[in-house]
DNA sequence: AGCCAGGCTCTCG
DNA sequence: CGAGAGCATGGC
């Protein structure tokens, strides 16, 4: 099965799944040589899908195939999928307009033109990767996460290679607290992990009805389970359900930049950020995702 | 060696 | 209440 995506323009497909690229392919999300390939789990089949853009930035389009040994669902849906998961409809339009208002962002606009911030496959997948991140070294929370999946995710092999897809929920409300520390989880992580895939799994949380709440309507409730605080919940809101007016402003990473760029180094709070970045209004998240990739792309010069 | 990493919970005053 | 210790572990 074949067919073609085309995103809303701009669209810069290598710089937006790039970030997948960096650490050397991860295995989930998986990008080497131009092209993404996932295994996604869409109504409780498995699918693969490898994506490669063979358009421009201005024109972009993009060709979706999808393993004839996993289609078992409709295209509809694996589209919308892989719609979501790579932001396709995301007009950038007006927040490109509101970047030349700013020093810093009008001087890194034309690096990061087209640049989306990907979606994880469901908003469950985004708050177990926001708990594996908490507090420590982001590169060794991905390798935590990795650890995570090759033990817990559905594997599949095709054509000599092997693919994961994302742990379910009902497969890690089971994993024992001593077998997520094997993985090098904190005790603490990894009882947080395991007692929100209960939830999940005992329709105690309803994510898909929460995930149409109003961000504040999101916050109350998720910030209430155990291991989630308003970081966890907000990063969560931006990389699962491309809640773009919602602010991890507690980030270390957006603190450190922020710092850098806008106060001569000057380390800043929380609440100093949210207030920066509040003037971008239903863009502030945008713009912190740009801010960071910044970053990225003055550290990584090798990168895409 | 010690501090910090894309935080949160728990305890203590 | 707010402040501070503790958590895990790798890199600098």
């Amino acid at each position: 099965m074949d067919f073609w995506i085309k995103p809303a323009s701009p669209y810069d497909f290598n710089l937006t799944v790039g970030i997948y690229g960096k650490f050397q392919g991860e295995i989930v999300d998986n990008y080497v040589d131009g092209i993404y390939r996932r295994l996604l789990n869409i109504a409780d089949t498995y699918t693969l899908i490898s994506v490669k853009s063979i358009g421009t930035v201005d024109k972009p389009k993009l060709h979706v195939s999808v393993d004839p040994e996993t289609i078992s669902t409709e295209q509809n849906l694996i589209m919308r999928k892989v719609e979501h998961m790579l932001s396709t409809n995301v007009d950038l339009k007006s927040f490109y307009r509101s970047m030349r208002n700013d020093r810093v962002l009008s001087e890194i606009k034309d690096e990061l033109y087209g640049l989306r911030a990907p979606r994880t496959a469901s908003f469950y997948e985004a708050l177990v990767i926001a708990i594996t991140e908490q507090q420590i070294a982001l590169p060794m929370a991905i390798l935590t996460k990795e650890r995570v999946v090759r033990r817990y995710g559905e594997m599949m092999t095709l054509k000599g290679h092997d693919y994961y897809a994302f742990p379910s929920p009902n497969v890690l409300a089971n994993a024992k607290v001593q077998d997520l520390r094997d993985l090098k989880l904190s005790r603490r992580k990894a009882e947080y992990i395991i007692d929100f895939s209960r939830k999940v799994t005992e329709s105690e949380l309803n994510l898909d009805e929460i995930a149409e709440l109003s961000n504040e309507e999101i916050l109350g409730i998720l910030t209430k389970v155990r291991g989630m605080g308003r970081w966890t919940v907000e990063y969560a809101m931006v990389r699962g359900l491309g809640r773009f007016d919602a602010l991890p402003a507690n980030d270390a990473a957006l603190r450190k930049i922020v710092s850098t760029l806008y106060y001569e180094g000057e380390r800043v709070s929380e609440e100093e950020v949210r207030k920066l970045l509040g003037q971008w209004g239903e863009y502030k998240g945008y713009a912190a995702f740009y801010l960071l990739n910044m970053g990225r792309l003055k550290q990584n010069s090798n990168s895409c």
